[in-house]
DNA sequence: GTGAAAGCGCTAACAG
DNA sequence: CTGTTAGCGCTTTCAC
């Protein structure tokens, strides 16, 4: 078919109809496409005119092909409808993006099984490296010859060669959470957290402890509520359940933000004042931290930071180039709201 | 290089290996694994011990090269932290993960230029299929020869052949809302929604002004609020705004469940109780309307009905098969709560 | 600085 | 039923 044809078919260019447009050599065009040297300046201005005029693409797919990898990065994640998780995969995306990566994004519903299949699934792609948040990584990611980044929980007894972890300091989380709460006058602090494998909350509760510890606050071992969950339902059941058993304390560190928001509401239901009576501190920093009924003091966690730390790693591991550390710990911060200190602008 | 040093080496079997080692044709290996007939029960059995033995996946670039597509479906959301779209794009992808498709989610941040480029990506991965979700699709799509979904917002202007629309009965909605707010006894209903484009904002306040006048109740324009956002803050300022300007008002419908939570949450902190001085209708039902310190009345979108109906279509479309209608508006049900019909089940 | 040509792994004619 | 073979569009030697 001729070049003619193929333009009022409106099919897509190859470069082979490039290279005859421009009047030059299919590897030239290539060479200029991809700044690969090797050609004059005459040569580039006339190829990309060609290519501007003709609004050209590379086919992905034969790139792909010729160079054995997809520019393509697979994110793993255990629930995209958590604000956390969500927000994550959105600046990793928005990273990627402008790195020219795609972006696959798994869900696995914290199902081991489905984690497997996500991988498998990914290696069989060929993407070019894979981010996995707060996942349970199998063995499966022995095999893969490929950069493998793991965002917020550390994955144990598999091969670490050439995989990247990228966390927020939780213990110092646990710990500022603490000294907010102690120095507030609280004496009984209770704790909920998930303490699911080696997943993240129980080092922010060895932070509080630490803080107790320091403080000279006693540790009430019956005052820690041990999960598998991070959610809403799960704080609200665990205060219900504290009431339940007449447990007394003043106040309640909450592995996360969505935690945090059951037991305000478990508390206030059951007509307990917050800040007053019970204070409480959340973990992450969501938005609806932020926006609820009653703002809650939270340790955040520098998404923006984390998801840059860990493309920056990732890319550099896929390029093969010097990475110092394979292993960052990224600062937190306490921000105060009214589950712990009351109103503040408003009088009303 | 022999069979056993790339064994050895631990590289990716191709299909010519696996024909060798199974002692068939590469043809015949193909047609096993695309089950496109033509080979022997007995063939068959060899072939498949054969892959599995050695953990065979074929190479999807090679295999998107060959076919000129990708068994990759796009999608498009203006923000993925909105629980709304969250749960839609996971919807989409548990069901296109068991199609055998990838997802390739990207985030517009509601930039149309954004969109565009992302657009153009997708098109460049010769993705299959494009679904946008709340988008503001530009004429880009006219150029596309792909199938294109639309969830939620209708496109205009633009060439609308091989486009799907999948979207809730907002006038229905809005209908149901007003009904149950003026059964209540309210009689000033204040309404907030996004008034862009052809957004569904303005729809479901149509379907409100329809209760209103066929019930008899007198609709206020100065209590409706337009605005380009669906989010908290702007529900919390709406309610500021009308209560600094004296504005009197019994109910509120909320083109949103954040902008109800709002809503609520500047009523409250303004010290009007809801659902007693004013009562509160959103719409979505995310997860937050349920478990929110005033659970909120809300218009239920049936996402995983949506999110079927539309990979239904976007893949029959896709492979060329009869499609009854391209245009699909899915029930909604009312969810009452106490933001408008108060306390329940809690004595207390 | 440029071009010719080999092939990445797969599917789909086509021939038997 | 099975095998042979021709590319899909691109990158990358290897010549010149």
């Amino acid at each position: 078919m001729s070049i003619e044809r193929e333009l009022i078919m409106n099919k897509k260019l190859s470069m082979k109809e490039i290279s005859k447009l421009s009047g030059v050599s299919i590897a030239t065009v290539s060479r200029v496409i991809n700044g690969t040297g090797r050609f004059s300046l005459d040569t580039k201005r006339k190829v990309e005119a060609v290519i501007n005029e003709y609004n050209y693409v590379p086919n992905m797919a034969a790139r792909s092909l010729r160079k054995a990898s997809m520019p393509t990065i697979g994110v793993i994640v255990p629930d995209i409808t958590n604000e956390f998780f969500s927000s994550m995969v959105l600046e990793l995306q928005i990273l990627l993006f402008e790195l020219q990566y795609s972006t696959i994004i798994c869900n696995t519903n914290e199902l081991i099984e489905l984690e497997k299949e996500h991988l498998n699934f990914l290696l069989a792609q060929n993407v070019s490296g894979i981010i996995v948040i707060s996942g349970n990584p199998s063995n499966i990611i022995n095999d893969a010859n490929i950069p493998i980044a793991f965002i917020d929980r550390k994955p144990y007894g598999i091969n670490m060669e050439n995989r990247i972890i990228v966390e927020s300091d939780n213990i110092k989380g646990g710990y500022l959470a603490g000294k907010e709460l102690i120095e507030l006058g609280c004496k009984k602090i209770a704790a909920i957290v998930d303490n699911r494998s080696y997943a993240a909350g129980m080092e922010r509760y060895q932070g509080l402890m630490q803080a107790q510890i320091e403080m000279g606050i006693p540790i009430y071992d019956d005052l820690l509520i041990k999960i598998t969950d991070v959610g809403f339902k799960a704080g609200y059941e665990g205060v219900e359940n504290l009431l339940a058993q007449s447990k007394d304390f003043d106040a309640m560190f909450c592995g996360t933000d969505m935690l945090a928001l059951g037991v305000i509401s478990a508390l206030h239901d059951n007509g307990i004042n917050v800040p007053k009576k019970v204070k409480v501190v959340g973990f992450d920093d969501i938005s609806i931290a932020k926006y609820s009924f009653k703002p809650i003091t939270t340790i955040r966690q520098d998404r923006k930071k984390i998801a840059k730390t860990t493309v920056d790693l990732l890319i550099k591991s896929i390029k093969k180039e010097e990475i110092e550390s394979m292993h960052k710990i990224l600062d937190v911060e306490l921000i105060p709201r009214r589950s712990t200190r009351g109103k503040k602008d408003k009088s009303k």
